[in-house]
DNA sequence: ATAAAATCTTTTAGTGAATAAAATTTTTGA
DNA sequence: TCAAAAATTTTATTCACTAAAAGATTTTAT
C-alpha cells in the first residue's frame, strides 16, 4: 500500500510544517525567545497540536538534531579516507567533527537544552531517540576500530563494541563540557581528549 | 569580628528553614509534587525569597546534594585503608560507592533533574557549584593514583592529575546513565565501568 | 535616641511551558 | 449520505520563574 489517506498525508505535512517553522524561528530568534504559540500560530495550528507531535519545546529540537543525521555520519567516515596509523588521531578527529557539526547546527546554549531534555527526559520517547542518535555514532566507531583491527594495528582480542562504547563516552563526555562552558574552545577540548588518551596509555603501556 | 549583625543571622535562619523544609517535603512527597509555593509557605516566606536564596528549585536540590558531601568523601576515603593493588578495582569501587550514596539520598528522577539542571545552567552558579563538587572528587582520586605511583604500582611518568579527570568522567557519564533509565542496575554499570577499562587496557598493552 | 540610608521581603502582575478535558471539525468507510 | 473514528481546537488550570513597585526592618550616622 503505498497510497496513504488523506489524512496521514495531511499529518505528515504538518509535521514538516511545524517543523520548518520551528527551524526558521529558532535561527532567527533564538531557542529561548521562539513561544510555542508563536510557532504554532506561524504554522497555522493550535499550540497543543504542537505538543501531539513533538511533545515539548525541546522535542522539537531534538527533532532538528536528528534531521542533521546523514551529514554528520558522512563527515565521520572521511576520517578513515587516508588509513590513519593511530586510533588515537581517530578518536581526536571524530570529537573534532562532532563539535564542528553541533556548533553549526545549534548554539551551546541551545544544546545544553538538547542535552538537559535528553537527562531529563530519561527512558522515555525523546530520550531512547536520543539514546538511538548515540547508538549509530558509537556503531561507527566500532567500525573504525574493527578496520584497525584488521590491519593489524590494534589486537585482535580486543572487544571492539566496549572500546567503542567506552572511547565514544569519553569524547562525549568533553563534548559535554564543551557545550556547558560558553568560554571554553575547541581546542582546548581537543587537548583534553588527547591528554586522557595519553594518561591511559601510560597507564596500562607498563609491564606486567 | 566574629559577631554577625541581627541582619545576617536571620539571613542564615531563613536559608536554613528554607532548605530543611526543601529537604522534608522532597522526601515525604517527592521532587515534581512539591511545589516552591508550598515550601515557601511552609517556610514562612514569601515564594520570590525562596528563589532569592536558592535560585531555582533546581537550585534547592543542589543545596541538597552539596550537604551530603562530607559523608560521600569519608565514604570514599575507606577505598585506601585496605591498600589496593589494582587501580581498576579503585575506580570500580568508586564509582560503586558513588552510585550508592547518590540513591540513598535522592530518587533516579530526581537526580536526573540535578543533572539537567547542572548542564542547563552552564557556566552560572549552578552550574559551577555542580563543577565544584566534581572537583573535590576528582582531587580525591587524584590522591589515590599518586598513592599508587608512591607504591610503584603505576608509572610516575604518568599526568595523574590527567588521569583522574579521565577516569572520574568516564565513571561520571556511566552515572550519568546509571541515572538516566530507571531500569539499569547498579551491577550492569560496575560491569560496564569494568569493561571500558580492560578495553583500554588491551588497547594500550600492545608491543609498541 | 532618632532620622535617613541601605537592605530585605513581600506584593503584584505577568509570561510561557505543559497538561487535561470538553467541544468541534474533518476524514473515513459503509 | 451518514454515523463512527480520529484529530484538532478551545478552554481552563497549574506551576516555574521574573521584574518592578511597595512595604518593612535593620543599620548607620548624627
Amino acid at each position: 500500500m503505498r497510497e496513504l489517506g488523506l489524512r496521514e498525508r495531511q499529518k505528515a505535512s504538518r509535521r514538516k510544517r511545524i517543523l520548518e517553522v520551528a527551524k526558521a524561528k529558532f535561527q532567527a530568534d533564538g531557542y529561548a525567545i521562539v513561544t510555542m504559540e508563536a510557532i504554532a500560530s506561524e504554522a497555522d495550528v493550535s499550540a497543543v497540536t504542537v505538543y501531539n507531535y513533538y511533545g515539548s519545546k525541546a522535542g522539537l529540537l531534538l527533532a532538528l538534531v536528528s534531521e542533521s543525521d546523514e551529514l554528520l555520519i558522512a563527515q565521520l567516515n572521511t576520517i578513515m579516507d587516508d588509513k590513519p596509523e593511530d586510533l588515537v588521531e581517530v578518536v581526536a578527529a571524530f570529537g573534532q567533527i562532532l563539535r564542528q557539526h553541533a556548533l553549526s547546527y545549534l548554539t551551546k546554549p541551545t544544546w545544553r537544552e538538547v542535552l538537559s531534555a535528553s537527562i531529563q527526559e530519561g527512558s522515555r520517547e525523546f530520550g531512547r531517540t536520543y539514546v538511538a542518535l548515540d547508538r549509530v555514532l558509537i556503531d561507527l566507531l566500532q567500525s573504525f576500530i574493527q578496520d584497525f583491527q584488521a590491519r593489524g594495528l590494534v589486537p585482535r582480542a580486543l572487544d571492539s563494541a566496549a572500546l567503542a562504547d567506552c572511547l565514544f563516552s569519553l569524547q562525549n563526555i568533553r563534548f559535554f563540557q564543551f557545550v556547558a562552558d560558553d568560554d571554553i574552545s575547541d581546542a582546548a577540548i581537543d587537548e583534553t581528549l588527547r591528554a586522557d588518551l595519553k594518561a591511559l596509555n601510560i597507564l596500562f603501556s607498563q609491564p606486567r
